[in-house]
RNA sequence: UUGGCGAGCCGGAUGAUCGCCCCGUCCCGGCUCCGUGGCAACAUGGGCCGGAUGCAUGGCGGGGAGGAAAGUCCGGACUCCAUAGGGUGCGAUGGUGGGUAACGCCCACCGCCCGGGCAACCGGGUAGGGACAGUGCCACAGAAAAUAAACCGCCUCGACCUUCCCUCGGGAAGAUCGCGGUAAGGGUGAAACGGUGAGGUAAGAGCUCACCAGCAGGCCGGGCGACCGGCCUGGCUCGGUAAACCCCAUCGGGAGCAAGACCAAAUAAGGGGGCAUUCUCGGCGUCCGGGCUUUCAUAGGCCGGGACGUCGGGUACGGGUCGACCCGGCCCGUCACGACUCCCGGGUAGGUCGCUUGAGGCGUCGGGCAACCGGCGUCCCAGAGAAAUGAUCAUCCGGAGGGGUUCACCCCCUUCCGACAGAAUCCGGCUUACAGGCUCGUCAAGCCC
RNA sequence: CGGGGCGUAGCGCAGUUUGGCUAGCGCGCUAGACUGGGGGUCUAGAGGUCGUGGGUUCAAAUCCCGCCGCCCCGA
């Protein structure tokens, strides 16, 4: 198994989580995105976006930025605390993979501070 | 060669490293069998038995956005519901012919308008049926805005006054008023009831005539047709607006894949309100009383009557349905915990199918001016869920700028840019968005022969 | 997937039905007067591509078509 993969098992679809995500108000954010944080009781951590049609108008855009959020999820996931369900919402349209990829694991780590969860200790 | 316009087409390419979605396959058949998720349907993985055995968060193989996928403005396919027809209404369309499954789309042609040209003609635009079926509207200005009328003006006649002439009877000119005639002239306006010339007249007028413009009717010729060309006749003449109401013709049953089918689960006969019930016929049963007959009397028999129950029919009424209304049809109900209906409240978005092979793509040949059609060959090409096709790098391609030499091209280096935009049942169109490029036609300018 | 509505001055609205009269009302804004000053009152004034692009008409905020933005409803 590679470990920059997305599988199923680690995307969020069900509403009840993404209620729970935004009911527990535990968030970080920065110029270019919003990040939701709650415990999941998993050893992994588990990605969920919420890019609505009021913050992103066009649909090819919000495609652009669920890739882009994905992308940086993945790539970056031994340095995201484990055992998080992490919501990201957009500020806006025009999120860049550059900001992404450096937003996303500060933003997360911060959340996960936040919960009192350890963060990932650097691969094995 | 460059630029403008029109039509058609394409809408980055290759490779590397990570990554996503769907399908097939890694055995086949059977099984109150088992694990995981789920209440379950179901999904996924395994077990056992019989016929030739590694890892399934995996291996191998195949496929994976658009010309607009968009807006949802038209037309269909498909599915369910309804279907008995007629009238009215409602909505849409509107030159002709063709194309098409169909269209409000497309093609060709006709008429009209605009531009160019002496003209033939060329280019562009065009929601383009009917204004002698009817109704309405046409502000301001103007005399008048639509079967015409008559403000100023012009003219005849009459009355009265003034001046002049005079052979004293009158005559001429002018002013005012009145009965009439007239539409030549007048300014306005988007638009003024034909134009020019001649005759005619008191003054005038299509009042008459010639030519021109227009309208109506008839005939001839051409065209499938819209329509075009020509001749004759007529009264001389009739505004615009139907993207005002309207009339005519044609078309249209309703909903939409959350259609719909099967399965699973849940909610179930929740609360409140609205609403109307006629007359009659026949059969059967029970009861009541009457007449006749028999008898001493009852019982019995016959006759017709009433009440109740039940079954069936007619009629009326009420409700529902047939898109909105009417006629008409069909269904239900007739004294009731019923039919129908309104409001409030409650329960459901789980699974499988529908689901992508289609008016399909590509190539080629043939028909047609074209839209398009036909024959043959060949290909199978997203189908999942709030939803997958991405990220990074390199090289190339195209465009723009700067520099390296420069009159300039070529070459090299460097920087920036590569749009609009994401399938959700599927097609045909329309509309809108869009960096850049290619092809053809046409026009203009420059250069060369 | 289907249906309905709105867009007019900085803000909130009328006018659109039946085309023409002047695009109007309230609040706000500017200037002046009354007051010692503020508030308030009075007087005068400014401010409009009628969302946008076409078309019909002599004439369009109004009629017709396309587009843009916003809001609401049903399955």
């Amino acid at each position: 198994m590679h470990p920059a993969s997305f599988r199923p098992h680690e995307r969020i679809t069900d509403p009840g989580v993404f209620r729970r995500a935004f009911e527990r108000k535990k968030s970080a954010s920065d110029g270019s995105l919003i990040v939701y944080g709650v415990e999941n009781g998993l050893d992994h951590p588990r990605l969920g976006i919420s890019a609505s049609k009021r913050k992103i108008r066009k649909a090819n855009a919000r495609n652009r930025f669920k890739r882009l959020v994905r992308e940086a999820f993945r790539l970056s996931k031994a340095e995201l605390p484990p055992g998080v369900d992490l919501i990201v919402v957009p500020r806006g349209p025009g999120l860049t993979f550059e900001q992404a990829s450096r937003s996303l694991p500060n933003l997360a780590r911060s959340v996960g501070r936040r919960l009192g969860v350890q963060a990932a200790k650097l691969s094995p």
